[in-house]
RNA sequence: GGAGAGGUUGGUGAGUGGUUUAAACCGGCGGUCUCGAAAACCGUUUCUCGACGAAAGUCGGGUCGGGGGUUCGAAUCCCCCCCUCUCCA
């Protein structure tokens, strides 16, 4: 959510905002002008309200005196029809308000490439270069069939279609991938948090997965809820209608949950593979800390995505996302996409955003700050990272010509095993 | 699911319709004293919206779990909802 004095002293910023992330800046006039309807009945209201209040002061005085309160009294009932008829509207304002900022996107940072599409994104560095195979490499579909690890066949009976089923070494490596991925980001000093899957209505508006994308979410109907799309969604409103302390931020946390997504629109587009599912499993990183630092803080939540695949050796490469191609919250997102030789393409495995005040207004988030005063905090998040891609990449990157596939060696003890064999046919 | 008790400011906790301000204590912050500290004492301390102002601030409104209602006037009375605790199934 943008803060609605500052769109109305920076009308035309505002609106190239929206225009640049691919939004309806009409909504840009709307907002300003029932902000400014709204604080012209408050003007109102407030002195009608300090005149009942006077009046009913008086009142009290006058009927202990024994004067006479008639007069007075239907002074007053009209004083409070007045107030109640105004409250009315005051709150019919404000709820128009809300509802149209609802819908402004945040406005992306000055370094965010201004773009239409992925062709308008730049690549930002990559580290680890794709290595060359002697042979053709396989992708992940088909070595997950010859390594007898995901069933492809019986996924859809459980249910329907873009779902996954993980066996044998293939579960375990899953596992596996997850606890490593704790433990290194708790190592660097994120704190672990496991989750509900299911949040409320209010939790998913806070991260702005509401209003727009509800398509995209699964929505109970026996009871008020959600499933989760990303940790981020719960990680975000851990401290929501909080005021924290400067001196204990950054607070950087993470989690392990899975999470579910409709993808409405996209079938077709991916059907076979394990790239777009329904529900995958994902760690995720969530900080919070101050406007002064949240910059320098997705460069470091960068790094700590980057450092997984940096321990596993697997080719990737580090983009920053132009404005259209940026989340709704976000005001900076760089996206890891690491490189699959058997599917021969690149895949988003991270993507980290600075999303500044933008959640942390939604859900009243706050922090003191050293002269004692109280400021919206600066929210960011970041995959760390999405696991059935990491799990592509580790198939298709480490297996050999014979077919099998090698785990890289800082998994060893986490998966008991350091090789997945074909199964005899 | 049922019965009961609760929810007040950073914490504890008083406050059953009206004295201009929701007590008091603890904690926090500032000060006096001190070489320094402790203790003591004094002051200060919810959050929020609006008007004016460059700002510090000044003035006004709201805020006692949330939302409605009654009343000239509600933390207090009534209704609905949420949450916590105890007991029962």
């Amino acid at each position: 959510m943008l803060d609605p004095r500052f769109i109305l002293e920076n009308k035309e910023l505002v609106k190239q905002a929206q225009k640049n992330k691919g939004q309806d800046d009409s909504k840009v006039d709307k907002v300003c002008d029932l902000y400014n309807r709204r604080r012209e009945i408050q003007a109102k209201l407030d002195q009608l309200r300090h005149d009942l209040k006077k009046a009913s002061e008086e009142f009290a005085k006058l009927s202990k005196a024994g004067g006479n309160i008639e007069q007075l009294k239907s002074q007053n009932q009209r004083l409070r029809d007045e107030i109640k008829a105004l409250e009315n509207e005051h709150n019919n304002a404000e709820s128009s308000l809300d509802g149209e900022l609802a819908w402004l996107t945040n406005i992306p940072h000055e370094t965010v490439p201004i773009g239409k599409d992925e062709k308008d994104n730049a690549v930002a560095r990559e580290p680890i270069k794709a290595k060359h195979f002697d042979f053709k490499p396989k992708d992940h579909v088909e070595l997950g069939s010859s390594l007898g690890i995901i069933d492809w066949d019986r996924q859809t009976k459980l249910a329907g279609s873009n779902f996954l089923i993980l066996k044998g070494k293939g579960a375990a490596l899953e596992r596996a991938l997850i606890n490593f991925m704790l433990d290194f980001h708790t190592k660097r000093g994120y704190t672990e948090f496991t989750l509900p899957h299911i949040v409320q209505e209010r939790v998913m508006f806070n991260s702005c997965q509401l209003p727009k994308f509800r398509e995209d979410m699964y929505e109970l109907t026996r009871s008020d809820g959600f499933l989760i799309p990303t940790a981020e969604v719960p990680l975000v409103s851990i401290h929501m209608e909080e005021i924290l302390e400067h001196n204990d931020l950054p607070k950087k946390y993470t989690a392990y949950t899975p999470c579910f997504r409709r993808e409405a629109g996209s079938y077709g587009a991916q059907t076979k593979g394990m790239i777009r599912i329904h529900q995958f499993d994902k760690v995720e990183l969530v900080k919070i800390t101050t406007p002064e630092e949240s910059f320098k803080e997705l460069e470091l939540i960068v790094k700590d995505a980057e450092a997984i695949l940096q321990t596993f050796s697997i080719p990737y490469r580090v983009i920053v996302l132009c404005t259209r191609e940026m989340s709704f919250a976000s005001a900076k997102t760089y996206d890891i996409e690491l490189w699959a030789p058997g599917s021969d393409r690149w895949l988003e495995v991270s993507s980290c955003s600075n999303c500044t005040d933008f959640q942390a207004r939604r859900a009243k988030i706050r922090f003191r700050d050293k002269d004692g005063k109280v400021k919206f905090a600066h929210m960011l998040n970041g995959s760390g990272v999405a696991l059935p891609r990491l799990f592509i990449a580790i198939l298709e990157n480490y297996q050999t010509a014979d077919g099998i596939v090698h785990i890289p060696e800082p998994l060893w003890e986490y998966t008991g095993f350091k090789t997945i064999e074909p199964i005899q046919k």
